[in-house]
DNA sequence: AAAGATTGACTAATCAATCTTT
DNA sequence: AAAGATTGATTAGTCAATCTTT
C-alpha cells in the first residue's frame, strides 16, 4: 500500500490526490492510510495540506525526496510482481483474475455497514 | 487463519496436526502460527504435545472446547464468505481464481529463499 | 548440521472514540 | 448532522535470534 501510495501520487497532476481518494484507490481504511501516511511523512517522502477549497479534505503531496525515493525502488519492485504474479499466468488468466477481485471488493464495499 | 486451523483439526484424526502442518495448508509462516496458536491455546481452544514419535514435531490438538467455539461460528463465518465470495462469482470463475491463487502461492513458495 | 518450533522486539493494522469543517 | 480525518489503545504480523531434538 506504501508503494501504491507513492505511484498514484507521482501520477497525480500536482502530486498531490487527497487521503480520502487514496483510501479508496488503495481498498485500505482511513484509518490505516493516515497511519500510514504519517509513517511516509515521517520520512519525509509525502506531507499533508488541508485542502484549500473544502477543508473537510487533506491533500496529501509527494515530495521530491519521495518522487526520487520512488523511482530508486520502482524498477525492483515491478521486477518483483512480474515474476511472482504477472509471469505465473497467462494474458487471459491475468484479465480473469483482475475480473474476479474486482468483484469480491464491489461487494464487499457495497455491504459494508459503516 | 484461526478459523482455518479450528477447522483443519477438527476434521483430522484424533483431532490433531503438526504446526508445522497447519502453517503449511495455511500458508502462514511458522512464527505467524506460533504466535496464533498461543492465542487459541490461551483461550483454551487447542492444546500442545510434544510429538512422541519425533520429538522436533509439536502436535497441535483441539479442545472440546474448541470444538464447540467452531461449531458455533461455523454456520456464520459459511453464510459470509459464500456471500462476499462464492455468490459474487460463477462456479468456472471460482474454478480459475482458485487455481491462479495456487500457481501464484507456489511460485511464491518455491521462489522464497529461507 | 538441519528441521521444527519458540521467543522478544519492532512494526503495522484494527477498532472505537474523537475532532474539525461544512 | 454528515464527511473527512486523526488519535490512542489494543491486537496481530514480521523479522532475526535462539532453543531443542534428531
Amino acid at each position: 500500500v506504501e508503494y501504491q501510495v507513492l505511484a498514484m501520487l507521482s501520477t497525480s497532476p500536482e502530486r498531490t490526490m487527497r487521503l480520502s481518494a487514496l483510501a479508496e484507490v488503495t481498498n485500505a481504511s482511513l484509518s490505516r492510510l493516515s497511519h500510514l501516511f504519517k509513517r511516509l511523512e515521517v520520512r519525509g517522502l509525502v506531507r499533508r495540506e488541508p485542502d484549500p477549497v473544502d477543508g473537510r479534505f487533506t491533500n496529501g503531496i509527494l515530495t521530491d525526496d519521495g518522487f526520487k525515493t520512488l523511482a530508486a525502488a520502482a524498477p525492483g519492485h515491478v521486477a518483483h510482481v512480474r515474476s511472482q504474479v504477472v509471469d505465473v499466468l497467462s494474458a487471459e488468466q491475468l484479465r480473469r483474475l483482475g475480473m474476479a477481485a474486482d468483484r469480491i471488493m464491489s461487494r464487499i464495499d457495497t455491504s459494508e455497514i459503516n
